[in-house]
DNA sequence: GATTATCATTGACTTAAGTCAACCACAGAA
DNA sequence: TTCTGTGGTTGACTTAAGTCAATGATAATC
């Protein structure tokens, strides 16, 4: 770890979204507890049980969150590119981190250690807010697993990847899919075989079409129902 | 909705998680601030999609909150009884309520509107930091579940929510099953016929005795190492 | 007290999705 | 080049858990 307090980095945390509008003096404090660390892909970051001393912002590359059983099932969830901040479950609740961090690319990422933070946040209200903002909308995006993987069967939860994939990267009825097959798998609940097994179906059916990981929607309303009913 | 101002209010909401340690002056801003609303048992207190114009908390009674698939089948993400607030996503995050809340016995919630709650989380970093705790925790929760749902089958899941109640309940290997069978099984994540067979089977592995909503736990060895596996 | 609902249990059957195994394509290393 | 590892696909099979239906047991309402 490098303590960097550069002009650049107080600049390019002031436009992440956590920070986004926070006075320069607040920003310069912060920019003063960070350090910049990176980690080769696929190295750990934290594992489950690691006791919480801070939080991190990837700054490039690309981070996932997951969880694995006894018998070494997968279940991603999150990943998270340049600007997003995660592990902040035990800044704030205490407690050792509740899941797994890797690197899926070579990466650099900002590490907020846990008590600096918790002083600053407590003199900050606008931080407290969009601390706040940021925990409920990842509450919102769990509440949305939750229901994929209880009540929508892997065909529901594809469809409603795609469309997600289609509007993130608003390029029409064109998109690529951003992770490997077996990650995806692990990120829809399910597995390689199982995924492989239900683009084929969706491209049967004529929903889509699969060129490798580029995907054409070509009955975006037959997806949607798919991805609203969670089956065929 | 009436709205309450009565100094037994300030009080109760002194001796809640989120607001302990507040000041005088301030919980009785929020006091003003607080409708005390009443909804009989099965009352819907919102819906998934509902504007979110504030939140609330439990005063009496017991609340679910839960989705529901488009052919009826429910997936309940909490139950929560006195003491704990429910449906802060939209006030923090913005949109919609993202899952429906029904009250499960006749209730009586401290309703507190968005704007003005807001302005007090501003003006008092230590509320803020309890929020962000409540949240953390709240995530914590639902990695649990999602992990549960997706790595554990159900056998496992039942098992970790007996260990839970009894530890909760703190007394001894009995433990009483604070839910129907119907809705304990809507909130692991499968059906009642399944949940009942599954009931038996660790009755019938010698794991537990069952005398209706009472479990006696006889081989607790044997119900962790279940939990931790999830399968048989 | 009789009558509806609601809840719980059990059996027979179906099905979505996982397991296991084989095979191919491709990329990086020796 | 040839090897070796990783990722992806397909087929045959198994299995956990859901569906459907019948029956009992309470509990709630008239």
């Amino acid at each position: 770890m490098i303590a960097n307090k550069d002009k650049s980095l107080v600049k390019w945390l002031g436009e992440t979204s956590l920070f986004v509008g926070m006075e320069e003096q607040h920003l310069r404090k912060l920019s003063g507890i960070a350090m910049v660390v990176s980690y080769k892909r696929r190295a750990t970051i934290f594992s489950e049980g690691d006791p919480g001393n801070g939080f991190y912002l990837v700054k490039e590359g690309k981070v996932k969150i997951f969880m694995i059983s006894p018998d070494g099932k997968e279940q991603i969830l999150h990943i998270f590119g340049p600007g997003a901040p995660f592990g902040e479950v035990p800044v704030f609740a205490g407690q050792s981190f509740p899941a797994h961090a890797v690197a899926l690319e070579n990466s650099r990422l900002v590490f907020l250690p846990r008590d600096d933070f918790v002083a600053l946040v407590a003199a900050n209200p606008a931080l407290a807010l969009n601390l706040l903002a940021a925990l409920s909308q990842r509450l919102r995006q769990f509440t949305k697993m939750i229901d994929a993987l209880s009540l929508k069967e892997v065909p529901g939860r594809l469809a409603a990847h795609l469309l997600y994939l289609s509007e993130k990267q608003a390029a029409g009825d064109h998109l690529q899919l951003e992770l490997s097959k077996t990650q995806l798998a692990s990120l829809l609940g399910t597995i390689p075989e199982t995924l492989s097994r239900m683009l084929s179906k969706l491209q049967r059916e004529g929903l889509i079409v699969i060129k490798g990981a580029s995907i054409s929607i070509v009955d975006r309303e037959g997806l949607v129902d798919l991805a609203e009913i969670g089956k065929f």
